[in-house]
Order: C-alpha cells, then sequence, then structure tokens
DNA sequence: CAACTTTATGAACCCATTATGAACGGAGAG
DNA sequence: CTCTCCGTTCATAATGGGTTCATAAAGTTG
C-alpha cells in the first residue's frame, strides 16, 4: 500500500483528493498545515507528498524545507494558486519534485503522482516492505502501521539483512562480515544477543519470524 | 582452470575485475552484456558468473532468467548498485547466489567467488525437484507445495542424498562416509534411526519412498 | 517351524549450541 | 559533567539435534 500525505486547508479539497487517490489504490493521509504534516511524518513512513503552498502555521514553502533538514526526501507535488507563478519557482527551489495549478484536474494529478511514484522508485529503494511492516533504511526505523520505531543501528541492519533475503541462512561469520565489516572483532555470539533484542521487539508481530537452524545460523521467514 | 564470465559494461571496472580474477589464478571471460554473455556461454564452459545488473541490451536480471531457462545451473554473483535495495531482493529471486555492493571491494569479491566455488564444486544442484517436493540445500528446506518444513542437517543431507540418486542402493558406511565424513566414529546403525524420522515425516508423502534392501543398505524410489 | 540375523522403533541420554538476563564500558546528548 | 543508550561480554539456563541403547518386528536360512 502506497501512503501518501495530503496537506491541505481546505476541507472539501482535502477530502476530493482523498476519495480520488483511494479510488486509484492509494492510502492518503491527511493533514491540514504544514505542522500537522509534520507530526504526521514522525510516524507514518509517507512515500509521496501533496501539499498545498498557501496555508495556516506552517506553509508549503516550509514544510518543505523542514522536511528536506530533517533528511527526508520524500517527492513532492505542489498544488498552488492558478495565478501565482513567482510561487511556482520559489516552490520548485525549495525542493519540489512537481507541481500542479488550481483548479485541479483530478486526472492530471493521478498521473503526476505515478510518474512521481515511477522516479522516486529508482532513487529510493532503500526501503522493504513486508506487510504492514516497512523499514526505512534511511531513518533505520520500522513503520509498523500507525506506530514507528527507530532501532539501534547493528539491530536495524541485521533485521533488514535477514529480511531482504527470507528463508536464506546466514551464518552467524556472514552477519558480521557483512553488518559488522569483514575484519570486526566482535565476538559472533554478539548476534545472539541482537538476534534476542530483535525477537522481542517483534515477538507479537505477524509478518514475519527469525528461525534458528541450529548449526548454521539464522534465517527470516515471512507469515504473510 | 576456472573460467569466470565477467558481465559489466563499464570498461574500467570490468578490466579491475578481470585483473583481480587473473591475480588469483582464475580466467576471466569477458562480456559487454547480458546478449554478449550468452553468446559466450554457449562457445565457452563457464563455472561462474559475475554480473552487473544495469547493462544494455539484455540486462542482469535476463541474463539469469535465460540462463535457468536454458538449463544452466552455473553460479550467479551479482553485482548491484549500493542504493538499490530492490533489485537485490528481484536478481535473488531470479536465480542469483550470492550479490555484491557497488562499489566493490575485490577482497571481498575474490572470497565470495571462493566460497561460490566451493558450494557449487560440491553439490552442483543445490535444488532437487521431484513433483511437488522440492529440497532446498541452501536453507536445508524441504518444500512441499504451500508448506515448508526445515529439517536437521543431517536428516537433509541424508534424504538429498539419497534422492540424488533414486534407486541406488546406499549401504550404511557410504551414507556415513558422505553426510558424516570418512573419519565419524559414530555408529553406523544411527542410519537407521535418521532414515526412521524421515519415513515418520514423509510418510504420507506420494512422491517417494525410502526402501531398505535387507544386507546392503536403502535407496530411494520415486512413485511418480 | 525354530534359530538366527537384520532392521524398526521408541525412549533415554548427552552435550554442543543457543537463549537469556545482567553487568560493564564507552560514546554522545543534554 | 552526568546521564542515557547502545554495543559488547559474560555467566548461566534451556534447548534440541544427534547418538546410543533396549526391545520389538521382520526377514532369512536350515
Amino acid at each position: 500500500m502506497i501512503n501518501i500525505l495530503v496537506v491541505e486547508d481546505n476541507d472539501k479539497l482535502r477530502q476530493l483528493i482523498g476519495t480520488v487517490l483511494t479510488k486509484h489504490g492509494y492510502n492518503p493521509v491527511v493533514a491540514v498545515d504544514g505542522q500537522h504534516a509534520l507530526e504526521l511524518l514522525d510516524t507514518h513512513y509517507i512515500d509521496l507528498i501533496i501539499s498545498d503552498i498557501m496555508m495556516p502555521n506552517v506553509d508549503g514553502y516550509e514544510l518543505i524545507q523542514r522536511l528536506r533538514e530533517a533528511g527526508y526526501n520524500t517527492p513532492v507535488l505542489m498544488v498552488t494558486a492558478k495565478e501565482s507563478f513567482k510561487d511556482k519557482q520559489r516552490g520548485y527551489l525549495a525542493g519540489t519534485d512537481d507541481y500542479m495549478v488550481k483548479p485541479i484536474d483530478v486526472n492530471e494529478m493521478i498521473l503526476r503522482v505515478g510518474a512521481l511514484l515511477r522516479r522516486a522508485q529508482i532513487a529510493n529503494e532503500r526501503r522493504l516492505v513486508i506487510g504492514e511492516v516497512i523499514l526505512d533504511s534511511d531513518s533505520i526505523t520500522v513503520y509498523r502501521g500507525e506506530k514507528s520505531l527507530l532501532l539501534p543501528q547493528k539491530e536495524f541492519y541485521l533485521l533488514y539483512k535477514l529480511l531482504s533475503y527470507p528463508n536464506k541462512i546466514f551464518t552467524r561469520q556472514q552477519l558480521m562480515d557483512e553488518i559488522w565489516g569483514m575484519d570486526s572483532e566482535t565476538d559472533a555470539r554478539t548476534v545472539d544477543v541482537h538476534i534476542n533484542r530483535l525477537r522481542e521487539r517483534f515477538k507479537d508481530c505477524p509478518e514475519f519470524e527469525i528461525v534458528t537452524v541450529r548449526g548454521l545460523g539464522y534465517k527470516a521467514v515471512k507469515r504473510c
């Protein structure tokens, strides 16, 4: 499911956009202004943002600026009033990926959303999706529905590695080599401890499970 | 002499890989893209393939796919751009044996090449298919339709050995030598116990059966 | 059919491997 | 500087694969 954050203070327009997105198989997450949007970004994994420029509190420009500062490279589709061309320029400079002028043609919107997502796919492949669970290696964060969980580095990469190749058995040494580095002096048993912690964190997770393969190592199995 | 096919469109990188391989006693055969690689495969005996994914004409994915379709089970070491994690997944599913992330660490490459060759040498076929049943020796797992069953090592290799040569009679000693190791002190009767457990596990399996040959040993017979 | 040999099977045991809790040290944030 | 959090190590508990053993069953031979 692709999550699209819709930032728009006009209730009717926001609802319209949401409906259209839903109809095309996207999952809209709505915010009434930039401030609200930034809060949602902390807890939701967002694939794309559709944002108005003129908004109370934090406006579209500031939203993008703060977004990029925080390290997000989420593509943004700006919505701007027809008459203000200056805005468009400014919006581009601030890191917008595309823009639309009001009044919005919903078909055009869907086309642009599709194009942006396609383009982003190439540059934004650092995430892993397993059912409701999303691993985002840019922020070493795991998103699970509403919740987001910032993992310690080692734990994150360990999980990421295992889930990148479901069912593949990794020996401790392989995991050490790939996550700790080839020349690491660390005891391979350290892996066990991290596996243990991951299991504790995700013990109630229906999507996957880390399985011990006695004498060999570990593997992740999906259960969905 | 071990022949390694290097498929890489970047001239400098291809040359670098070739040089390193030569230095380590391998014989590199180079191709600039997948199309070229497929032609070379027809005329050269190739032990292992190192292939980029992004290439003109036939890309890495298609190369592997067509390779497998043509019946080659040559091990493939994929080279993928660092940022593209999806690629790794796709590449893996398509029949890759291992992967490396650019920029390439040549020492790591040599290690992986060695590991792949070793693995391939011992068991050239990593997957055994008997009707609905698939034995995957990478994960010591037996797949039966939707279900998968992770076996204990000894049991798996025992079954794998027997099914690799259907109808061939193995003496206990042969099985001990090949699975337990030549110098194992273990009582040959241990084989019986493992056979017994395998029979219990697969008693309702229509594909094969383990038959006792009194005074000699055991053999697997297919029934499909 | 009786005596003997070989194999099947269930159970118990052993021990290497893994799980787990806790403690320590160090780096980075506040 | 202190405090927190992460990574690591260590000690101990628990697990389960592998083996052995005892007994039952099946097959072979005279």
